[in-house]
DNA sequence: GTCTATAAATCGATAGAC
DNA sequence: GTCTATCGATTTATAGAC
C-alpha cells in the first residue's frame, strides 16, 4: 500500500469512530446504558451491525469513552473559568453564563454523566472517572468561593457548602432545561448568583 | 371458604404486593427501567420468579404503579406545605425543611421520577403521569411566590422563573445527596432561601 | 473497510404441578 | 398462594464473505 492510501484509510477510520461516538452519545443519553442496544447505535449512525466491533471492543468500551469525554470537558471548562482573570464574582458569573450558553447536543453528555452517578448498570470504570474529576472540580470551586469570601464578594459560610450548592443548582437547572426544552429566559443568571452574594455587597 | 380464610388470603396478597413494590422501587431506582430484570425484583423481594405475575400483569405495570406513587406523594407534600398557615416565606421554609428531612428510602422514588423524565425506555404512561403532576405542582409554587412578592417577602421577578428555579435546586440538591450519601449539614436551608429573598427584607 | 449470518446467552412471560 | 420448568423473542459478540 502506498502512504497515500494508508492516510485515506486513517481518515475514514477517524470519521467512522466519531460517527459512532456521536450516535452513542445521543442514544446512551436518551435510553441509558442498559436500555441502549448495539442496533440503536449503529441504526443512529447508519452503519451495519457488525462494524461497530471494528472500532470498539464492546458496548462498555463505547460508554466509557463517552463518559471520559463528558467528565473531562466539564472539568476543563470549569478549570478555565476559575483560573481566568477577573474577580471571583466576575469569574463565577462568566462561568455560569458559559455553562448555559453551550449547544443543545451537550445535553446528551450531561445525561451520560447523570447515569454514571445514579445507575448501577453502568461500567465500573465510568464511575471511577466520575469520582476522579468530581473531586478535582470541587477543589477548584472551593478555592474560588474561599477567595471570594476573603474579598468580601461572597457570603461567609462553608466554601465547600457553597461549591456543593453551586454544582447542585447547575445540575438541577440543566435537568429542568432538558425536561422543558421550549423554556426561554431560564435561568436568570443574576438569580443564581444571588445565592452566594451578601446583600451589602450585592452587584447590580 | 369461610370469611375468615378469605380475610387471611387478602392480607397475604396485600403483603406480597407491598413486598414486590418495595423491592421494585429499590432496584428500578438503582438500575433503571431497562436495566432491571424481573429476577432482580423477585430476588430482592425473596420470592419466586413466576409469582410476580400473580400480582402484576407486566414489568411495565410495576413501574407505572411506582411512578404514580412517586409523583403523587411529591405533589401532595408540596400541596400541603403551600396551603398551610403562615406567611409565604414561612411556608417555603417549612416546605424546604420538610423535603430534606424525608427518610433515605424516598431516594429510590426520586430516581424513578428522574428516569421517567429523562429515559425514553420508560413506559409512556409514567411520563403522562409526570406531566400531569408537574403542571399542577408549578401552579402551586407560582402562586406561593406571587403571594410572597406582593407581601414584599420575595424578590420581584417572574414567579414562574422562581418556581422553576426552586424545583431545579431541589432536584439538584437531592441528586447531590444521593451521590454523596455521607454528606452532613448539607444543604443549609438559609442558603436556599436566600435566592428568593430581597436583601432589604431578608430574614435571619 | 463493510456487510450478512449465526452462535451463545439472557430475559419477559406463561403453563402446570403442588 | 407459591414454585419450577420452559417457550419465544431479543441481544451481544463473532465468523466469514465481499
Amino acid at each position: 500500500m502506498s502512504p497515500r492510501v494508508e492516510e485515506q484509510n486513517q481518515h475514514i477510520r477517524d470519521k467512522r469512530k466519531q460517527q459512532l461516538l456521536a450516535a452513542g452519545a445521543k442514544v446512551f443519553g436518551e435510553r441509558g446504558y442498559a436500555g441502549t442496544k448495539i442496533s440503536d447505535i449503529v441504526g443512529e449512525a447508519k452503519l451495519s451491525h457488525g462494524l461497530i466491533y471494528h472500532y470498539f471492543s464492546s458496548k462498555e468500551d463505547i460508554f466509557i469513552e463517552l463518559a471520559k469525554t463528558a467528565f473531562m470537558t466539564s472539568y476543563e471548562a470549569i478549570q478555565q473559568a476559575v483560573q481566568s482573570s477577573g474577580s471571583p464574582f466576575e469569574r463565577l458569573q462568566a462561568m455560569t453564563e458559559g455553562i448555559f450558553a453551550t449547544p443543545r447536543e451537550s445535553g446528551h453528555f450531561f445525561l451520560i454523566a447523570l447515569q454514571t452517578n445514579t445507575s448501577k448498570t453502568v461500567p465500573e470504570e465510568a464511575l471511577a472517572i466520575s469520582k476522579e474529576y468530581s473531586g478535582k472540580t470541587f477543589d477548584l470551586l472551593q478555592e474560588l468561593f474561599q477567595e471570594g469570601q476573603e474579598l468580601g464578594e461572597f457570603v461567609r459560610e462553608d466554601p465547600m457548602g457553597q461549591a456543593l450548592m453551586y454544582t447542585s443548582l447547575l445540575n438541577g437547572v440543566v435537568f429542568t432545561r432538558l425536561t422543558y426544552p421550549s423554556l426561554e429566559g431560564f435561568p436568570q443568571i443574576a438569580q443564581i448568583l444571588r445565592m452566594f452574594t451578601d446583600s451589602g455587597f450585592r452587584k447590580e
